[in-house]
DNA sequence: TTGAAAGCGCTAACAG
DNA sequence: CTGTTAGCGCTTTCAA
């Protein structure tokens, strides 16, 4: 029941206790006999290491912070996966925390990394996340951060991103080489440097094939699963309802094509979809549906790579790394 | 840079770092006016604890660990988010951990738990988990430990499951009043409690309803997504193909989905579909699905909410405490 | 109301 | 090759 410890084996082995611990890390100075008594009474004795003292004393903890937004979303599911990949390789600990898009929260959880519970970060932002300073004040206290998929644009350390611009850009002038006149863009938040750089991408496309950017067909579908609906079946009501449209976020996908059914749009037929979605079940929607496939186990992995390197070069220089990982259009039925 | 600590603060202000200390934790022992001025120092030095040096003295880490199969699937996704609100809630930390359902991974993770790095567990077993002593060993160094969906039946510890037996009967039922004749079940592996679960509740209702069980119908679809793939497959091109299925995973419904659609089978007319899955696209497959959906959101909350109440009262008895919260059948179109 | 001292379990000089 | 000593930063008696 309570745990042996370096003290316990040394008394048993009438060793100090430094060269049990030398031992145990198989030490150069340690003869080989005393290294197998070692070994073989931790064995024994069921030894664990008490990896809170040894980061006390060596000042790291091995252990890294994954902040997400939510997990409910394939993206970042996919993501942890990739980023737990290379930290369990690593050996590293992955701690994670949720922000539930909550600036004040995410501002609670940062503020503790000053301290010495992880020797890194990993970050995605909330969707309410404006200022920036307690990011930089982490990076200020000596940690390493890198941000993945959403950014602050303001902070000078690595990204690992996807090319939002031009997969929003590709997206939109597929629809309109499809013959789309009047094609919505549905984003959930501006605050995002994401969802900006995909309405960039939506509003260049328009321009580069000069159509002329029309403020209502860019609606914003926030508040709860109930509101979003309405939202958008709303503007599918509407006498010049849209011809395309171009969902810039996951969960907006189900309330489309429930909407479209509920008012007997059918889909590509009057109205043509694309969704930023990593969801296989895209391959079985009816009709498929066409998407922008983020590379988020990728993203994921090269995140925890990114920061593996600063945690393991001494003064590697994170400011100028910036990643970028395309996404990929995956062109299916909504949108023929 | 270098963090301030408490004997910094103490030097600062004239005093001794218990005083800090117990200033800091707002003890009734120090006076008011030494009270604000630790806090305002503190304040402005940004002081932050160092967490580990506080659990090695106290013995506790105020951190849990999550234990998981995977990420990516929509049932972990929710657990998590039920596990981190109240983590969260608590002041509490979560490790994760992913087994990538491999039993030497998943030995090697919870030997790491006889430490003091974390104060509880939460689990789900991989389905390689046949032996159970590397858990056992775990709860025997005294850390209390909750099973939650995937559980080892002769480990006697809380455990936070769903009605599996019972929901697997309904489906089956379902099927067969809706007239299906040939009702396959396919599963991925039998290693695991819930699965056996599952095919008890198919083979029970069967059985209730007079029918016979053909072994046949009972398939593995192991191995890669390809695998599976061509398995189904396979089991549609049957002369006597079923003209209902089971699917007791989540993964095996695009599969199915695209099995039929490939071989021009029409859901429900030729099969009839029943899903386990939490996918909220569900709504929107064509046609939509029916689903045995877990109380996945709940049942991580309830599985934390459960390990505080061990980790909060000494003593508290784990080995009895069952919660089974029940699933639910959605009756969709692919059952019709 | 404050402080001195001991120690959580481990590591890292430095001696021997 | 092994041991002594000193501490990492914090909490907790116990004494003042």
């Amino acid at each position: 029941m309570s745990n042996t410890t370096i003290k316990i084996l040394a008394k048993e082995l009438n060793l100090s206790v430094a060269t049990v611990s030398k031992a145990l890390r198989d030490s150069y100075e340690i003869s080989n006999e005393t290294k197998q008594k070692v070994l073989a009474l931790a064995k024994k004795l069921n030894y664990v290491p008490n990896p809170y003292a040894s980061s006390l004393r060596k000042r790291t903890s091995k252990t890294i912070a994954v902040v997400l937004p939510e997990v409910a979303d394939s993206f970042f599911s996919l993501a942890i996966n990739g980023i737990e990949s290379v930290a369990q390789d690593k050996g590293y600990h992955v701690l994670i925390y949720l922000t539930h898009e909550s600036f004040a929260r995410e501002e609670a959880i940062l503020s503790e990394f000053k301290s010495g519970r992880v020797d890194g970060i990993l970050i995605s932002v909330s969707a309410e996340t404006i200022d920036s300073t307690h990011i930089k004040e982490v990076i200020a206290s000596g940690k390493p951060l890198v941000f993945f998929d959403r950014i602050c644009e303001d902070v000078e350390t690595a990204r690992i991103i996807t090319d939002d611009m031009e997969s929003s850009y590709t997206a939109t002038t597929r629809l309109i080489e499809k013959g789309c006149e009047r094609i919505a863009y549905l984003y959930t938040s501006l605050n995002l440097s994401i969802n900006n750089r995909r309405l960039e991408g939506y509003k260049k496309a328009l321009a580069d094939q000069g159509r002329k950017i029309d403020p209502a067909s860019i609606v914003l579908c926030g508040g709860n699963p109930a509101d979003t609906y309405t939202t958008i079946k709303n503007l599918l009501k509407k006498k010049n309802r849209p011809d395309g449209i171009i969902a810039c976020v996951e969960k907006l996908t189900t309330p489309i094509y429930l909407a479209c059914k509920e008012l007997d749009l059918s889909i590509p037929g009057d109205i043509k979809v694309v969704s930023f979605t990593n969801l296989q079940a895209a391959l079985i929607l009816s009709p498929t549906l066409t998407t922008v496939t983020q590379p988020a186990f990728e993203m994921g992995k090269m995140a925890a790579t990114v920061l593996f390197k600063a945690l393991e070069k001494n003064n590697y220089n994170l400011k100028d790394e910036t990643v970028v990982i395309p996404s990929v259009l995956n062109i299916r039925d909504s949108t023929s």
